[in-house]
RNA sequence: GCUCUCGUAGUUCAAUGGACAGAACAAGGCUCUUCUAAGGCUUUAAUGUAGGUUCGAUUCCUACCGAGAGCACCA
């Protein structure tokens, strides 16, 4: 449709004396359907250059296009019924009700409805959430894992082959700091992540304390002391198995895990073989950023242990070993983004082929109004318990509600509430956690898109119990919501080529918003001849309701 | 000090360089004998400052102000 437009727009220019090439031509979607379905600023880009007003060259090319500016009539392109020339001197398409029939019906009989084919073939892995065992998993996590799956799925929905990895940090100065607490009995009771803080403080105000630490640390490395075995092996299996419940409620599922303990071996390997690029500097082998332009960080410490730098370079090459990917794609907050670039740089040096295929995706950060949330202090909220606070807020209004499963549905809907919040809005803003507005279901929400599916779900089901059949009338007067709904791939693959959910997630609000206020006026089976068209419309917001919080990560229950 | 990200109604977020800057929350009023009121209707309210590029700037560029993050042995 765009491409036809391009064309025809092209050539009508030629004939008012301007040469443009068809792809430097834009035709936007309008911000406002009352302004048609595409626009185009042609008339205004190329006034000067004509030589007369905007408004006398848009009639211009508008009667090149082959109709008068007002015309009604079908003329050179296909599917659009009306071309009008508005404001400044905008030229407005509106789309026929013949070019909204095969969306309506794709939404309503194809299951990948909403799907394009701009990354078909393309193997892609995405890294995200990655928490460390031994300590909490944080809404933090929480939300990598809802802006990486959501980037995965809109991969897929492009055509990508994606695999999930999830890379976790067990082996460390973090690992070693919860281990000797749990060894010197500081936390009789207490969780892996209470350990972790008590560690760390002692860390940093016993010396003792910390010369023990530092040992515990190299051992771990080693494995030489099978008490400090013991304690890992426990510590290590219960975080892991911890994690994989909170991913089954999430509705992650990974094809790869990956663990600091492989990447450090990889990675000393990788450093040391080239001398050229590592140099030493204060007993550490260090890589001087500032050749281009950025900083000095340490790979491998002065007690000779690697830093995570290091193990960086060895999960990239495990992650090419693992699997040949065209793209492998790390998601992680932005406070990484610097020091993601120096490994990069780095990397480019000794392993050029592997980092050009690696990108670094950052969010911002989830933290409190006053500030950062630190799990070395313990200031933080747990995954675990605002999904639970949240299950609860819904449960009241779960047992009332026509769902098979009561219990499902709290969960559903909490985790829903939570992934909206997240992905509402663009992924490089911090998000600000605040307790009351988090627990909030109401108003622009997971839920609102929930409820608004189960809706469409209830009529669809009783229009098949009533053999009433979805058939879009093209003389039916074209609704807004219908010229809504064929807008759905192109925010898909907008949202995909930017990355960015969120354009899906403002999208779906407006569908739902649509679809309530016209389900408040309109009753859809009336038993008049115009219901199998109303069915179908709203068949059509099902699916697109449906596929569009697939998306985002968000179930989407059929009764609520 | 240097680098990165972000500044839009009271608050939380939108707006591929375009039309009157959209929602939601909060506050007030109205709305269930009709397919689900977790809904719908309605009133009030915003582009940090100063320049520049452009027919047109919330968007791009520069400076400043403000918030957050990072900058050598944490991850």
């Amino acid at each position: 449709m765009r491409e036809q437009l391009k064309k025809a727009l092209a050539g009508a220019l030629q004939k008012a004396g301007i040469s443009v090439a068809g792809e430097q031509i834009i035709i936007e979607h309008t911000n406002d359907l009352k302004n048609g379905d595409y626009a185009t600023g042609v008339a205004l880009a190329y006034a000067k250059q004509a030589g007369r007003s905007s408004r006398a060259l848009a009639e211009e090319v508008v009667a090149a296009l082959g109709r008068s500016p007002t015309g009604e009539t079908l003329g050179a392109v296909d599917g659009i019924s009306k071309i009008e020339i508005a404001g400044p001197g905008f030229i407005n398409f509106y789309l026929a009700s013949n070019a909204l029939t095969s969306s309506i019906n794709a939404a309503t009989e194809d299951e990948k409805w909403g799907s394009n084919k701009s990354l078909d073939g393309k193997k892609i892995m995405v890294e995200y959430t990655d928490p460390n065992p031994f300590k909490e998993f944080h809404i933090g996590h929480l939300m990598s894992n809802a802006i990486g799956e959501s980037i995965s799925r809109l991969l897929q929905f492009s055509g990508a082959e994606v695999k999930r990895a999830n890379y976790q940090g067990d082996v460390g100065p973090h690992v070693a700091k919860t281990i000797w607490a749990v060894k010197n009995s500081k936390v009789p009771g207490g969780s892996w992540g209470d350990a972790y803080i008590v560690g760390n403080k002692a860390y940093e105000t016993d010396e003792m304390a910390k010369k023990e630490i530092d040992e515990i640390n190299a051992l771990v490395y080693s494995r030489a002391d099978s008490a400090v075995n013991a304690i890992y092996d426990e510590g290590r299996e219960a975080s892991l198995k911890h994690f994989e419940k909170i991913y089954e409620i999430l509705g992650t599922k990974f094809d790869h895990y990956f663990f600091e303990s492989e990447t450090a071996r990889k990675g000393m390997a990788i450093v040391k073989a080239h001398p050229e690029v590592f140099e030493s500097s204060d007993g550490a082998v260090v890589y001087k950023g500032e050749k281009v332009g950025l900083h000095t960080r340490v790979f491998i410490t002065s007690k000779g242990l690697p830093t995570y730098e290091t193990k960086e370079l060895g999960l990239a090459e495990l992650k090419a070993k693992t699997w040949s990917f065209d793209e492998s794609i790390t998601v992680t907050a932005h406070e990484q983004a610097d020091y993601f670039q120096v490994v990069l740089a780095a990397m480019n040096e000794v392993m050029p082929d592997i980092a050009r295929k690696i990108r670094h995706v950052t969010h911002g950060m989830m933290r409190f109004a006053e500030g950062k949330m630190s799990s070395r202090t313990g200031n933080v909220v747990t995954g675990e318990s605002l999904i639970g606070d949240l299950t609860d807020v819904a449960r009241g209004r779960a047992k009332e509600s026509r769902a098979a499963d009561h219990e499902k549905l709290a969960q559903d809907i909490a985790v829903g509430a939570i992934k909206f919040q997240i992905l509402k809005g663009g992924t490089s803003k911090d998000i600000i956690f605040d307790r009351e507005r988090a627990l909030s279901v109401e108003g622009d929400s997971g839920p609102y898109l929930q409820y608004a599916h189960a809706r469409t779900r209830a009529v669809v089901e009783k229009a098949a119990e009533q053999n009433i059949a979805p058939r879009f009338d093209e003389r039916a007067e074209i609704s807004d919501l219908a010229r809504l709904l064929h807008r759905f791939p192109e925010v898909v693959l907008r949202a995909s080529l930017e990355r960015e959910p969120h354009h899906v997630t403002t999208y779906l609000v407006e569908v739902s918003s649509l679809f309530n206020r016209w389900y408040a006026t309109e009753q859809i089976l009336d038993g008049s001849n115009t219901q199998a068209h109303k069915v179908a419309i709203t068949s059509a917001v099902c699916c697109t309701l449906k596929n569009g919080l697939h998306i985002l990560g968000i179930s989407a229950p059929e009764r609520m």
